[in-house]
DNA sequence: CGAACGCTTGAGAGGCATCAAGAAACGTGG
DNA sequence: CCACGTTTCTTGATGCCTCTCAAGCGTTCG
């Protein structure tokens, strides 16, 4: 199930680093067990227990929060590869619902697994530390685009978050992606309504910022979109230098 | 310099861990320089590059970037014992700025320190990567309060994210604090003018949330402004149960 | 083919930004 | 300790952006 072709966990670790057998080993036991998710079908409730971590194999997923009057927060996109609860770890129970946003398929692993893999490995904790400061860094883009930046803005940088985030497991990439997102979820992502989303795509259209066929988006000028949000693309650039290889017995 | 009484950065970590001398003393290590700063001086150049990291011992410091239009984003505040840039590390270079919101004194070390701490105590490692995802934390709740509320309720948040956070170090503090941040700062973090925020204080104030004497802010009625802003206090209820104490040979 | 869902478009309301000027607090030097 | 200039906060007027409400259109899928 997992490792039909090969798990997207691996595909993406691996480009930011060359494993050795034994956390190649330790990384496939966490996808031993697979579940299907419909779409809009809810894995972790809001303010539930958290006892397990997610490996997202197929499909898209996010992050969210409702506020007291019922309008919702998301906080994060996660896409095959990636690893749902990674930032939540040290909480006993989670502050945040996740959701598949698409038909999806995921792979449980208990939190205890993550433990294991901190104490066998230390280039895979430095990299899941970097994970999560790349996680961070999507998430201070996002809050600067809603406090500081007008809706077309904030909507031009969610589609280059996703292409970007999308383009380190699948590389040969071209300037363009399948939106499987629904405008609301877009909106939801960075303080709009549905309707202005649909104003901003509009408006982007006929800048000549993106071309929409159905839903594939593609940015015919993306050096001008990118400078536009002042996105720079980090997933790319990441410094492995400082990476421990090996544990050092104190 | 840095022991004279004793380090905040130590006193913030005991609170969470037990540490051994050997841990004890690799702490106390990144505190052997210091520097002072004057309020408004500049730490870290946005866009420069990224060699060093600061613990704070006095003052508060601010992380920040600026819009193409001029306008800026304040991501997060520093009090004495947070250690600035962790959640960089992995960059080569700083996207973002690091200033001091008051006189302060910071005690710099090089990057390459913390992959010594990384390799020598797991205990360590897991705790630093519990505080980039409390930051995280951080950061979505004002996330959510910038996109998704209004804007008393947003200035109500960052007051009580300093409370919270200041209380970590001083455990004994009442329910107020000495805020020295200006407006314009506060309204920075959450993507507001200057003058929206000193209408969103009076409103606090006329409604009871707050009360002012001077720059000292206290909360009245701390259950009814943590519920409004649907704040939880993450930063005292951290699950260690699952740290490593020990490295493991493979 | 019909129903459900998501997207588009329009009209009106409200909140926050901007501009501008005055009041208060702060710091500095005499 | 007071006088002065600077910084910060307050208050008011106006305008723009986004929200909400509402209806129509297009797509998808049973």
């Amino acid at each position: 199930m997992a490792g039909e072709n090969q798990s997207c966990l691996i595909r993406k670790i691996s480009y930011y680093l060359d494993l050795t057998d034994d956390e190649k080993k330790l990384l496939s036991r966490l996808e031993e067990t697979g579940r299907d998710l419909k779409r809009d079908e809810i894995l972790v409730e809001e303010a539930g227990p958290l006892k397990d971590m997610y490996i997202v194999g197929r499909g898209w997923l996010y992050t969210y929060t409702h506020t007291m009057d019922g309008r919702r927060q998301i906080f994060e996109v996660h896409f095959p590869g990636d690893i749902v609860g990674a930032s939540q770890a040290p909480f006993e129970r989670s502050a945040y619902g996740v959701a598949a946003a698409t038909d999806a398929h995921v792979c449980p692993f208990p939190k205890s697994s993550l433990n294991e893999i901190f104490v066998r490995s230390a280039g895979l904790t430095a990299l899941f530390y970097t994970f999560a400061v790349l996680d961070h860094a999507t998430i201070m883009d996002r809050l600067r685009a809603t406090g500081r930046m007008g809706a077309a803005e904030r909507v031009l940088l969610v589609l280059l978050q996703c292409l970007a985030r999308l383009r380190i497991t699948n590389p040969d990439m071209q300037d363009g992606l399948e939106m499987p997102l629904r405008q609301e979820l877009i909106g939801d992502m960075v303080g709009l309504s549905n309707i202005s989303v649909s104003h901003a795509v509009k408006e982007l259209s006929e800048t000549g910022l993106i071309e929409r066929d159905g839903r594939y988006i593609s940015f015919p000028n993306l050096d001008r979109a990118r400078s536009l949000t002042d996105f720079s693309d980090r997933f790319y650039s990441i410094d492995t230098a400082w990476f421990p290889r090996r544990w050092q017995a104190p």
